[in-house]
DNA sequence: CAGTATCCCTCATGATACTG
DNA sequence: CAGTATCATGAGGGATACTG
C-alpha cells in the first residue's frame, strides 16, 4: 500500500508548480504582457501620455472596468504613471515610465517574430487540417 | 433621437476589435506563448525530443488533458513535431521543428526582461502599496 | 471627468473514468 | 503507452447603474 496515490502525487506537483510559477519572473511577466489590453495600453500610450477618456476612445472596445483595472496593475507594476490635476472637472494623466518604456523593444521583439513566421504557422495549419480531414474521410 | 445608444457603440467596437484581435498575428502569438503549459513545454523540448509520458513527468502537474490539448495546438502550427512508431504499446515522439526552434530566442528575451527588471517592479510594488495603505489610514 | 460597485455569465481548466 | 470523453467549478470579464 503506497501513502499517496497517483492522483494525489499529480494534485501535489500541481500545486507546488503553481507556487512555483507565481514567483517565477518570466511567467509574471507574460501574464502581465498577454493580458488583452495591457499590450493595447502599452502601445497607445508609446506615442506619449494620454487622459483617460483620450484611451477609452484609442483603445475602443474596453470597458470602464477593465480600463481602470489594466491601468491600475500597471501603475503598480510601475510601468506607467498617474497624474491627478486637480481641478473641475478633475484631470487624470497617463504616461509610460522609464520601466514601461524599456518594456517595448520586447513587445517589438514578440510582434517582429509573429509578423516574420505567421505564413509558416498559417501553411502549418492549413496542412495539419487538411490531414485532419482526410483521416476523418477514411472513417 | 441618434440611431445608436453609447453603449451600443461601444458595444460595436468591441466586437470589431475581438475580429482585429483574432486575425492580429502579435495578438494570436501573446495568446500562444501566454498560454500556462506552452512556455513550459517549449522549455522541456529545447533540450531535445521528449515522449509523452516523458514530458508528463518534465512538466510534473500538467493533467493528460492539457499535455495533450496543448501538444495538438502547437503540432497544428508548426512549432512541434509528433511521431508515431507503431509497436506495441505504440510509442510518440515530441520534438521542436526548426519553427519552434526560432522561436526560443523570443522565449529568452522575454525571461531576459523579466529577471534583470524584476526588482524594479517589485519595489514599484511595495511603494504603491504602502501609499495605499497610508491613504486608508486616513480615512 | 474619472471612476466605483454590483450582478451575471461564459469559457477555460481540471478531475474522473474509460479505450485502442 | 498514449490518449479520448464527460462533467463540474470558479475566476475573469462585460453590462449596468451609481458617485465625488
Amino acid at each position: 500500500m503506497t501513502t499517496r496515490t497517483a492522483a494525489q502525487r499529480r494534485q501535489d506537483a500541481r500545486v507546488a508548480y503553481d507556487a512555483y510559477l507565481a514567483t517565477c519572473p518570466a511567467r509574471r511577466l507574460l501574464d502581465r504582457i498577454s493580458d488583452k489590453w495591457v499590450s493595447l495600453l502599452l502601445n497607445a500610450l508609446a506615442d506619449g501620455p494620454q487622459r483617460y477618456s483620450d484611451l477609452s476612445r484609442t483603445v475602443a472596445g474596453v470597458s470602464q472596468k477593465m480600463l481602470t483595472q489594466t491601468l491600475r496593475t500597471l501603475e503598480r507594476d510601475g510601468l506607467v504613471t498617474r497624474t491627478v490635476t486637480p481641478a473641475v472637472p478633475v484631470r487624470v494623466d497617463y504616461g509610460l515610465t522609464p520601466l514601461g518604456v524599456s518594456l517595448l523593444p520586447v513587445m517589438r521583439a514578440i510582434k517582429d517574430w509573429a509578423e516574420t513566421h505567421i505564413e509558416e504557422v498559417a501553411a502549418a495549419q492549413e496542412s495539419y487540417d487538411a490531414q485532419v480531414n482526410a483521416q476523418e474521410r477514411h472513417s
